[in-house]
DNA sequence: CGTCATTCAATGACAAGGAATATGATTCGG
DNA sequence: CCGAATCATATTCCTTGTCATTGAATGACG
């Protein structure tokens, strides 16, 4: 039962399977380089970075990523451990986490930030 | 430095991201839930079953995933451990191996195919 | 042939992610 | 108010993946 249509969408789906780790292969590997954090540490640096003017809790963040909550708990745990960002509890409810990007955490999103539109750029937009 | 075109860029990755890990977990809690097998496990027994008659060197795996040799080694550990295929060392060339599906891999994988596709074009082909 | 570099695959140590569960805070029905 | 249910986050345990290394086989070449 192998239709023509199947493997269309085999053939679609390993070229989408291709890019895709091509693409975060290539940015893991420059921003490991160098800025020593991994792609879903900057994504959550990026996360944290948009939302300047509202407070950012972790539940937020949860949402706008296909990581776990328990994945985006230990990549937050690492990015506090290099001093990137900070975890404040709330007033309103303290079951909530504020996140903030430190100084150190500032300054290496927006270099990192240049590298990764870079390589976006590269990779998908050819 | 956010040019629009940046968020234009970021925007589209973050899409790509998630129709992808989207697609990958609905294949993958489908197959593990009715054949016990992972979406990896599967795509390697869909490779070994596309080559019937060339018969088919693990380097030849490396070569169609995104995969790493070592993980390919090991996913083939357990479609090995589960029965569904067989590594025989090769006359030619006693470095690599040939896989071969087992009947129980034949079986399997007819089955398990049909919902892979079809869940590929649900989530692909909207 | 003998040596050296290269190739294929497996393995062990380690890091990262997911599921399930724990913990502490909050809300709500009565 | 009290207890149950729910919520936000952390944590534990297990699986899987990567990197580096190893061992065996091959090939190039003097």
């Amino acid at each position: 039962m192998a239709t023509t249509q199947d493997r269309q969408l085999v053939e679609q789906w390993r070229s989408i399977q291709n890019s895709y780790f091509r693409t975060a292969a290539a940015i893991d590997r420059a921003l490991e380089a160098k800025f020593d954090i991994g792609l879903n540490e900057f994504e959550i640096l990026d996360l944290v970075a948009e939302s300047v003017d509202s407070a950012c809790r972790m539940k937020a963040l949860g949402e706008r990523t296909p990581m776990t909550q328990s994945a985006v708990s230990k990549v937050v745990d690492r990015l506090e451990k290099a001093g990137l960002v900070t975890r404040a509890t709330c007033a309103d409810d303290r079951r909530s986490l504020y996140l903030q990007l430190t100084d150190a955490g500032r300054t290496l999103h927006s270099e990192a930030a240049v590298e990764h539109r870079a390589l976006l750029k590269e990779n998908l937009g050819e």
